[in-house]
DNA sequence: ATGAAAGCGCTAACAT
DNA sequence: ATGTTAGCGCTTTCAT
């Protein structure tokens, strides 16, 4: 089936392709009555001009890409859902470029990281964004940061909650210092001291702060860290239900446990309701992220927000404005929010 | 930056574009020594081939688009999973086109698919696949129907579970009669008679249709259906919760209720709990859809698996058919499955 | 095995 | 206001 192309438009309006292209894009005045011809055989023919070819010349496409690591994880697309308003708003379209390796084997999904900068780079996309996998990572490999600084160098690329180390790249994320510091803050004031932090992984730097921050804020409220209550390595509901699981069979049980995100504060859910435990009565959790179904939990759960449309949205913000060279910051740290609801109490020894 | 092109390989490489361009798609022989000079230049200028201007030449871009009404809906990112799965591995990239309206208007969904349904033809993808939004109405405007047809009729379009009715676009689906027959079934064979049926949209033909099977397989179990009993116009947990108050409140209280998503499901749970009625053993709600929540919430909830990954990837594997030009079925109907878990049990008289 | 040149469908100077 | 033409960067006959 051929398809209909300028150039049929314009021998049949008795113009040059030209003209056509003119009232394409409105690009010059035309004179009313070509303008019609023109604008009628196109409604004939149903003419749609070949976006390829466009974009050829005008050295713009007008498509972006975002690579992000599990869109199965339901953080994800909230930020995907503020990212696809406002990108939608600006006129783009966008590549997913989902990450996640079948195995869960990280070293797989940084492969496909490489993969798809790749394909995103050849079909000429107007501008990146990276959520999650390397730009997680507590030190991610020389090779594995270098590539990306290198096609930031080329066109507009941005981070959300990540970062490269040493790197020029613009980023935009949520404070996760402060996130930590309200979930902690907020057992404290409670009146808890027997509070545990479960979930999220060594090797990725969110976790780290989030623990830093922690550790601080009990500090500085002159309450003790124990380790064996400082459980890393999952940020799922299994492992959730797992870390729960070790902390019941300490001899000394906290009565506040902090998880590192929602997920895993669901699976703690789980296994307090196995082990008999009632949330909050007898343990409090407080979650990470505000996930769509914190809210539908019972208990419902008391979590940090990360504002996941507001941090999309803000994103496609940014890039579109680095895209079209507007003056940008650096960084952009949005601010992120606790939301109590009831997974947390005072604990039952001071009521 | 000017970006390095086939010529500019070329002319280092003293040879012709057309050389270059037969070692990049290994194309023709090219003699070992020529090729090896130009992969050379290839990794040392980090060249990469424009691919818009390729696929202007060859006329195929291998981008995808798919159309689907919110990504937030826990069921979607499962099918797009799967799909990712399957177009990731044929060497697809694919557009996401997400239809959801801010304030909830199915008109405006509408128009964005139309919208989107252009960016994507224009962007010459090979193929498009399409979800939810009108395919989903019982009977779509003509205008709605008849657009949709068209480009199926100029590229590939597939759809997942919906249908416009009489055209000969191909599809892939769940059997929603079956999916329903198996969960009434499975309340019958608890011993349940009084059941509910609430969720969904009287325009929808997934709704018309489960409900329709509900209502035989009651029949064929001699069991009679209450009208007041069958609650439609929602698919949120809002609307869960507030089909079961309604339930409630009345004279006669079914002992099972069937929800017609997971989501409604969530809410009935959320709403029995406040209620102060305990699931399963004063109430047996099963869901659909078998959402990830589905085995997280507590109790867990007993609902139909669409399996909406294997649906995904069954999907892109027909489109990528489509698009080789492999024969495949008008219509693939895929079986669902009742997953039992603990929110359904014999109602309390029957103990 | 390699080169020359046409063409993919459009936009954008530059003319008129 | 409109036409001519030269690209955009690649693939693909057709020659050699």
């Amino acid at each position: 089936m051929k398809s209909v192309t300028v150039y049929d438009i314009a021998k049949e309006a008795n113009v040059s392709v030209a003209t056509v292209s003119r009232v394409l894009n409105n690009t010059a005045p035309v004179k009313k009555e070509t303008r019609d011809r023109i604008n009628e055989l196109i409604n004939k023919y149903q003419f749609q001009p070949n976006a390829l070819a466009r974009s050829l010349t005008k050295k713009e496409t007008g498509m972006i890409g975002i690579i992000l690591p599990d869109i199965t994880n339901p953080f994800f697309p909230e930020v995907l859902s503020g990212f696809d308003q406002e990108a939608r708003k600006q006129g783009y379209t966008y590549f997913l470029c989902d990450t996640v390796s079948a195995n869960g084997d990280s070293a797989d999904q940084y492969i496909r990281e490489s993969q798809y900068l790749n394909a995103l780079t050849e079909k000429q996309v107007d501008g990146i964004v990276m959520l999650g996998g390397r730009i997680d990572l507590a030190k991610p490999g020389r090779e594995l940061a270098e590539e990306v600084v290198e096609i930031g160098k080329r066109l507009p690329l941005l981070l959300i909650n990540g970062r490269l180390p040493g790197s020029i790249l613009n980023r935009v994320a949520v404070d996760e210092r402060l996130g930590a510091e309200l979930a902690t803050r907020h057992l404290i004031e409670l009146g808890h001291r027997d509070i545990a932090i479960v979930g999220g992984y060594r090797h990725m730097s969110n976790t780290l702060q989030r623990t830093s921050a922690f550790t601080k804020t009990m500090e500085q409220h002159g309450i003790p860290v124990r380790k064996e209550w400082i459980l890393h390595e999952g940020f799922s509901v299994a492992s959730g239900t797992d870390f729960i699981n070790r902390l019941l069979s300490l001899p000394q049980r906290p009565t506040a446990i902090f998880c590192l995100n929602d997920l895993v504060a669901i699976g703690a859910l789980k296994a307090a309701a196995k082990a008999g435990l009632k949330v909050p009565e007898d343990i409090s959790i407080v979650g990470y992220d505000d996930i769509p179904f914190a809210s539908n939990s019972i208990p419902e759960l008391t979590t940090v927000s990360l504002r996941a449309n507001e941090l999309g949205r803000t994103a496609a913000e940014i890039l579109h404005k680095m895209i079209t060279k507007d003056k940008v910051a650096k960084t952009t740290l949005l601010k992120p929010e606790l939301v109590v609801r009831e997974s947390t109490a005072t604990p039952a020894g001071k009521r």
